[in-house]
DNA sequence: CTGAAAGCGCTTACAG
DNA sequence: CTGAAAGCGCTTACAG
């Protein structure tokens, strides 16, 4: 069923109800039902509510562009992540969404999937949209992307990642020391042959900063470091469990592997159960995330929990008193992580 | 560190370049400037070449509010879905992303909770964006809803369920018919103590369209239809192993359970696994959704698999057909289901 | 191929 | 408390 009502619709030139329309019908000036509708203490109980009746009788919606376009103000923020097939970055994005919408602000998503070009793109775009501010995840980008927003001068937060040279803002943690962490618990274990498994480092930096970290701690200890696999595909749980056994049967000396994240370590304990590899008698399994699921998989996972959720509410946070003009300091936070030993190492 | 630069930054009143910026130093006036930038086969390649580098030069971000006042027109999609929470939805998201961003549309995110009322603040707020479509989650809305979209005279797309009555058009599955399929699969292996489990039912009617067509089956099979067991918080792995151990000391002559989705499912799985209760032996596990987790766990999950992405691939795709005006028939599809039978039943 | 004029729907100072 | 005027940055016909 298609739909022929009111307005001329000419399903391209189609027109809605506008304030002028409002105004005709309660009798009183454009300007009046504006104010009516935005700042309703300025005008008299009896025109507002005249106003009101005749806003809610012909279903007006407030045309959003002009109302920006005038102002010179959007109550929009673009928010720009590498993945959507991860969830830490949903629950980031949930933490933000909240905090925006109790405000009345509203989220754009923007998906570089891991590439600084599609980034670079998406950052121009939606500047178009005249934003209030801006959520980036990472703090590396282009030179020309770098440029574009040090220009644009409004409220701008970096999440994910915490480091020096943010643009603006930056609210997250230390990769780095996140993999020399979990580094040092495995040693501290006593494990001696400890092995990494990431994929897309190339483009996943942070998964490679914990790599680098890893690494690091395993090299302070005087240990080999050439265990690192690099896997080309996005990071699944089926992923994690074919590796487990590529690496088994590359370096049978492994006896502990550091995943770069929980959905491939989940399948790497799941593969191995089918497997009947004892976990982590012959080889220990640790992750990085702290997913819920971790906690029920047999043997539990050990693994690295961020703060995901708790990020995003706090980037849109002091995104939002950025715009509201009140200070903030320190303009970056690290969020920090814990090590959540389980049952797998 | 803040920017201060180019133009006069006054943080609130900030004012970018604009067309007339290029088109002063392309030497050229605004509008051809416009095309040069839209319609560039219009305009001579002398100016468009001068024009391209003035814009460059300057780092022009075309204002797209002022261009959709203009025009009337955006580029604009509303995606409004009931959780986040839900990987099914952001499977669906991903497909309509993929196909929005080829075309040039950029996707606005709106989530309701489940709740409607908050589904009809969501729809008449992005509405005012002036949307050029609409893809919204589901086919039930109040009353207030449905009237204002089917007299906003724009194309729109409900998704996830199949059934009559769409406002325009529909791409779904049957929830109903997916629950009576899983109920005469148990049926068909020989179970006849067969339990349900659900989250949210309350208001996830798609969840209780489930239940009931599996209920529906299990009466026409004559059997007991009383095991029943609604939750009250959102469906977790977590929360799926405690319901099984709730619903066998409760009603102990179970020996098979649906539950609502595979996040509670593969949670009972692994819940069942620790706990050493044999599946499907003692227990049958079985989901809805055909998440990849449930050929990683041990038995594997025997699910109903929905096609998620490919549903929202197809919506986004009949939509911009309608927006660009060609002919969509049929206006509803039903993208149906299919039973995965592995080791669980 | 190029430009002057009018207008999209709203808000912002400015007067009453 | 209320309204007339100007303008936000762009595009759309309409003339040349």
């Amino acid at each position: 069923m298609t739909n022929d009502d009111s307005t001329d619709d000419s399903s391209q030139g189609y027109r809605s109800v506008t304030l002028k329309n409002v105004a005709e019908r309660a009798g009183v000036s454009p300007i009046t039902v504006s104010r009516a509708l935005n700042r309703p203490e300025l005008v008299s109980p009896k025109r507002r509510a005249r106003v009101e009746q005749a806003a809610r009788e012909l279903g007006y919606v407030p045309n959003r562009m002009a109302g920006a376009l005038a102002s010179a103000r959007t109550h929009v923020i673009p928010v720009i992540v590498p993945s959507l097939s991860n969830v830490v970055f949903i629950e980031v994005i949930q933490g933000i969404q909240e905090v925006l919408e109790h405000d009345g602000y509203q989220l754009m998503l923007g998906n570089t999937e891991y590439d600084l070009q599609r980034e670079q793109t998406l950052v121009s775009a939606l500047l178009g949209w005249t934003p209030a501010g801006t959520i980036l995840a990472g703090l590396r980008h282009l030179d020309e992307t770098r440029a574009l927003l040090a220009g644009w001068g409004r409220p701008l937060v970096e999440i994910m990642e915490y480091g020096q040279d943010c643009i603006d803002m930056n609210v997250g943690l230390s990769h780095y020391q996140a993999g020399a962490s979990m580094a040092r618990h495995l040693i501290e274990r006593g494990y001696r042959h400890i092995g990494f498994v990431g994929t897309q480092m190339t483009n996943d930096y942070r998964a490679r900063q914990r790599c680098d970290g890893h690494l690091h701690a395993l090299e302070e200890a005087g240990l080999a470091t050439h265990h690192v696999f690099a896997l080309a595909a996005p990071s699944t749980p089926a992923l994690g469990g074919r590796a487990l056994l590529a690496a088994l049967q590359q370096a049978p000396e492994l006896d502990a592997i550091f995943f770069a994240n929980d959905d491939l370590a989940v399948g790497a304990i799941l593969q191995a159960q089918r497997n009947a590899i004892p976990v982590p008698e012959r080889i220990a399994i640790a992750g990085f995330n702290g997913l819920s699921l971790g906690e029920l998989v047999t043997p539990q996972l050990t693994t690295i929990v961020s703060p995901r959720y708790r990020m995003g509410k706090m980037a849109a946070t002091v995104l939002l008193r950025r715009i509201s003009g009140l200070p903030v300091t320190p303009r970056t936070v690290d969020v920090g992580f814990s090590l959540a030993v389980r049952e797998s190492t």
